[in-house]
DNA sequence: GCATTAACCACAG
DNA sequence: CTGTGGTTAATGC
């Protein structure tokens, strides 16, 4: 960890992988590489901003404080920048991060991140097809969201976790309950009685944190149905 | 009216 | 932190 290599990290972000020598030369000498443990703040909201931040490895949560509730916005797992938003729409963080399970985040000083954008193209390039990915998957929970019940907001984060974060049909869940309300905004209890429903109805099977899903299609179809 | 959905409250493991 | 029951409000036949 301590002489660590930009040019050979294997966890590059596209957009890294376009610097020059030279650029990785000036990446290197100001960056911050740090880890951190599950349920450790990495950026706050409110607080000032003056790095990118980079998920180099595991997985956070990014969460917002609103008019009386917590509300989380997305889940994101490693590689990804996962500050840019905050960093360069306003000075102000409008949002934190969490870690969920344990995690390296690599920070990038915020003058010599534009610093790339404005010198090397392909580099701005790789940063707006990842921003742009990024909100059109938000514009597509906002619509979702607005529109689903609650058994299919639940079903479509269990699959979405499952392919997009777990590649698998048996994982750890990384969020509590009362997390995943916030993530799907429902109540806590609401959650409970779709999870334990879904079990019964032999569509996920969990112990604890332990979730397997039983009936992909059927959970398909409910997340689809809403 | 009656059923469904879901939030809020409360209390118990 | 989670599971459940009671209550209440909104919405849709």
């Amino acid at each position: 960890m301590t002489n660590h290599n930009c040019k050979t990290c294997p966890f590059k972000s596209s957009a890294t992988k376009v610097l020059s020598d030279d650029e990785f030369e000036i990446l290197d000498k100001n960056r911050a590489m740090v880890t951190f443990k599950k349920g450790d703040l990495i950026f706050k909201q409110g607080a000032l901003s003056t790095n990118v931040a980079y998920l180099r490895t595991g997985i956070v949560k990014i969460h917002m404080q609103g008019p009386s509730k917590e509300k989380i916005l997305r889940i994101v797992k490693a590689p990804s920048y996962f500050g840019i938003p905050t960093t360069f729409g306003n000075k102000i963080n409008k949002y934190s991060a969490t870690a969920i399970e344990e995690t390296t985040v690599c920070f990038i000083d915020s003058n010599l991140f534009r610093n790339f954008i404005f010198k090397n193209g392909k580099f701005a390039y790789e940063i707006i097809v990842e921003l742009c990915e990024n909100e059109l998957q938000d514009y597509e929970r906002y619509a979702n969201q607005s529109q689903k019940q609650v058994p299919g907001m639940v079903a479509e984060r269990l699959i979405c976790m499952s392919d997009n974060i777990f590649n698998s049909n048996h994982f750890n869940f990384p969020l509590t309950q009362s997390e995943l309300a916030d993530l799907v905004g429902t109540s806590r209890e609401s959650v409970s009685r779709v999870l334990s429903d879904f079990s019964s109805n032999k569509l996920i099977e969990f112990k604890g944190k332990e979730i397997t899903i039983l009936n992909r299609d059927v959970l398909e179809q409910i997340s689809e149905k809403g």
